[in-house]
RNA sequence: GCCGAGGUAGCUCAGCUGGCAGAGCAGCCGCCUUGUAAGCGGCAGGUCACGGGUUCGAAUCCCGUCCUCGGCUCCA
């Protein structure tokens, strides 16, 4: 069926080579003939279409092997385990129904219902019965089925009718007797042991699965929607070597020391008692350092570009949201209203929009005003629902380093790029380099506004990317109801992506608060409204800087930038003399001057991650010097305390100033 | 909100099938003090998340509530 040639040889290339083989030649004995294999490989490309190794080849194909250490090899591998997991379950948890098992970042998961939810007992019992399966050398067989001979064969599974039904004819490779699905059989050297329906392609056989690990059980609904059934889902982990497998758990258990969390309370940064409620946090001394830091170089450099920072208060009437569109729209996510007794009833705010709206209302507004740039550090609160809150990086109460620029139409371009161009410099001024992925969403199917107003948008927003050097990519219709937008993550110590700048056009808003301006022609114009955050939520920005530094941030947001460590009490006057030096040019220094031995000191200040610790004793009292000790890197002798100070002010002063 | 796992001293965690609530670290008080990750001793610290129930007896078993964590969904 691949191919039909009559010819007694098909021709295979690799790159340059070419090689003559029998029709029917698989991929993998393709390969060989070509001298294509080098290490280990999980499965073949031919024409650039991943393929079973044991499939058959085609004639004129470009054949290439997929090795089992590249992303690519290990996602088949990951998805071969997927099922193999599948199948195990269904041995354990007979009349179990499958969903579906896609390879993930670092794993898998396979979605089942079942009668009750696995356990941990169930985990182990899994694992057992799939290192079985692994051992019995089951063969991956790929097969072609019609619509019918599916629907047939997974005539119990009702997920599997559900996903077959739902494809069009035209998604599969239709041949004369309609539409080609395909299913894996697993096949021992007894017969077959299970089926499952599957694009492919599969390692070749159960025994190549080199190490997996299964993680951890979760509730998933059926095709991620509410309406639809809670399904039992495991995730799993699976590497191409047992020594790959070890770093990565290794990994997972590093990643849990760094969580914001853990060290918000190990450094004392944050403290989120529960007497507090659920997404509300506590800076602490530690912490609020850091944060005025952020919120010091924010104002300082948003005033420098520009906008003028105003005031607004934590609550309004009602009546706000319903011209905000909020009580209609979002009101899920806000707090139940405040009946007061004068009758009218006020609601925490969600957002900081409508009250900039009104702060530019103010009085009637000139287009030589425009573009307008208001700032604020706003405080918001979001009735987020139970389950989703996470710490600082999802909370309830966060605050936003806000601004909206109300602009004519022609500056729209300029000012988005504006902000893209500020939440780069943000990254990179507090160290978190490039961004992990930058997004430009696109109009939306139901939304606000003209073609024209979109298109202007659109092609604004993604010239404003372009115009950074950010590498991005586009989410079609993902954008707001409201306007196009362009979003900057970044990650968090376990890899999971999460939204800080955003930059959003919004043609709505103005519209509903009548918003207007007065042109050169003397008339009133509606302005556009650019909406943005670049911290995002200083509290998500904080906690993903945490656990990015793992707790050791860089010396200028550092709590404390330096600790003197006298190596007896007898040296605890020049200590003091030496924070005395460090304390008037700013920087925020302690002495330790307590009993502990010198070993015992060392170790408090690594533990604090200081910056720098700096040890005197009695040469380096006697020639006013000081042995320096970085958190990270060589310590230095005898180095003059002048040039300590001088280099640790340098540094913090060179930091601050920003990219 | 939904599925699952949890909540014992400030922190990390023991405490089995019900029988007097523990350790290490941190804290406090002493003693000891010169060179780069833990000196020694003592003291104090708990409504075992909260409320109900079963029991002669509950940290332990059952029910409910609150909170936390991992997911799903949703979002900065």
């Amino acid at each position: 069926m691949d191919g039909g040639s009559v010819s007694e040889t098909i021709t295979v290339r690799h790159g340059d080579d070419t090689a003559d083989v029998a029709p029917g030649t698989s991929a993998i004995d393709a390969l060989k003939a070509l001298d294509a294999v080098r290490g280990q490989i999980v499965a073949a490309t031919v024409d650039g279409e991943e393929w079973d190794l044991e499939r058959p080849v085609v004639e004129g194909a470009e054949v290439a092997p997929v090795y089992a250490d590249t992303e690519q090899g290990r996602a088949i591998l990951r998805h071969s385990v997927a099922h193999l997991m599948a199948q195990a379950v269904t041995d354990l948890f007979p009349g179990a129904k499958w969903a579906i098992g896609p390879p993930i970042a670092d794993g898998f998961y396979y979605d089942f219902d079942v009668e009750r939810p696995f356990t941990a007992d169930d985990l182990e019992a899994i694992e057992a019965r799939m290192v079985e399966l692994q051992r019995e050398r089951q063969r991956f067989v790929r097969q072609e089925v019609s619509r019918d001979e599916a629907l047939e064969l997974f005539a119990d599974q009702p997920y599997k009718r559900e996903i077959i039904e739902r494809v069009e004819d035209s998604e599969v490779e239709a041949s004369g007797d309609g539409a080609r699905f395909t299913v894996y059989r697993n096949v021992t050297d007894d017969g077959e042991a299970w089926v499952d329906l599957c694009k492919g392609p599969h390692i070749p056989s159960s025994d190549r699965v080199p190490a997996f690990k299964l993680l951890r059980t979760a509730g998933a609904y059926w095709r991620g929607r509410e309406d639809q059934p809670m399904l039992q889902r495991i995730y799993g982990t699976a590497w191409e070597s047992r020594k790959r497998l070890k770093e990565h758990l290794e990994f997972l258990e590093e990643a849990r020391k760094r969580d914001h969390r853990r060290l918000g309370r190990e450094l004392e940064l944050t403290h989120t008692p529960d007497e507090l409620g659920p997404g509300l946090s506590i800076f602490l001394p530690n912490g609020a350092v850091v944060r005025k830091e952020m919120e010091d170089w924010i104002r300082d450099e948003t005033l420098a570009r520009g906008y003028q920072p105003v005031y607004t208060p934590h609550i309004a009437k009602e009546e706000l949201w319903r011209i905000s569109g909020h009580l209609e729209n979002y009101a899920e996510l806000m707090y139940p209203g405040m009946e007061l007794d004068d009758g009218a009833a006020y609601r925490l705010k969600p957002m900081n929009c409508p009250f900039h709206i009104l702060a530019f209302g103010a009085r009637t507004r000139s287009y030589r005003e425009l573009p307008m740039r208001i700032a604020e550090l706003g405080t918001v609160y979001r009735y987020e629902r139970s389950g989703v809150v996470n710490g600082m990086l999802r909370a309830r109460g966060f605050t936003q380093d806000d601004s909206h620029i109300f602009c004519r139409p022609d500056q729209v371009v300029d000012e988005v790029a504006g902000c893209v161009e500020f939440a780069r410099d943000v990254y990179r001024a507090f160290g978190l380099g490039e961004p992990s992925r930058v997004a430009v969403s696109t109009r939306p199917e139901k939304s606000f506004g003209t073609d024209a107003q979109w298109a202007e948008a659109e092609d604004a927003v993604i010239a404003a990317v372009e115009r950074t050097g950010l590498a991005y990519e586009t989410d079609p219709g993902e954008g707001a109801f409201y306007g196009p937008k362009v979003d900057v993550h970044a990650r968090d110590a376990i890899g999971r992506e999460w939204q800080l700048s955003t930059v959003q056009v919004d043609f709505n808003l103005p519209e509903r608060f009548e918003m207007s301006y007065v042109g050169a022609d003397g008339a009133k114009h509606r302005p556009v409204m650019v909406h943005r955050a670049l911290f995002g939520s200083i509290e998500r920005f904080f906690s993903v800087m945490v656990e990015s530094f793992n707790g050791a941030f860089p010396t200028w947001l550092a709590p404390e930038q330096a600790r003197v460590v006298p190596v007896a009490a007898d040296f605890d006057d020049y200590a003091r003399h030496v924070a005395a030096a460090l304390r008037s040019r700013g920087v925020r220094v302690d002495v330790d001057a307590s009993d502990d031995t010198l070993g015992a000191k060392i170790r408090s200040a690594q533990t604090s991650k200081v910056p720098y610790t700096l040890v005197v004793g009695a040469s380096e009292q006697q020639a006013r010097t000081v042995a320096v000790r970085p958190y990270r890197g060589e310590q230095r002798k005898d180095v003059p305390l002048d040039d300590v100070v001088g280099e640790i002010d340098a540094e913090i002063t060179t930091a601050r100033a920003g990219a």
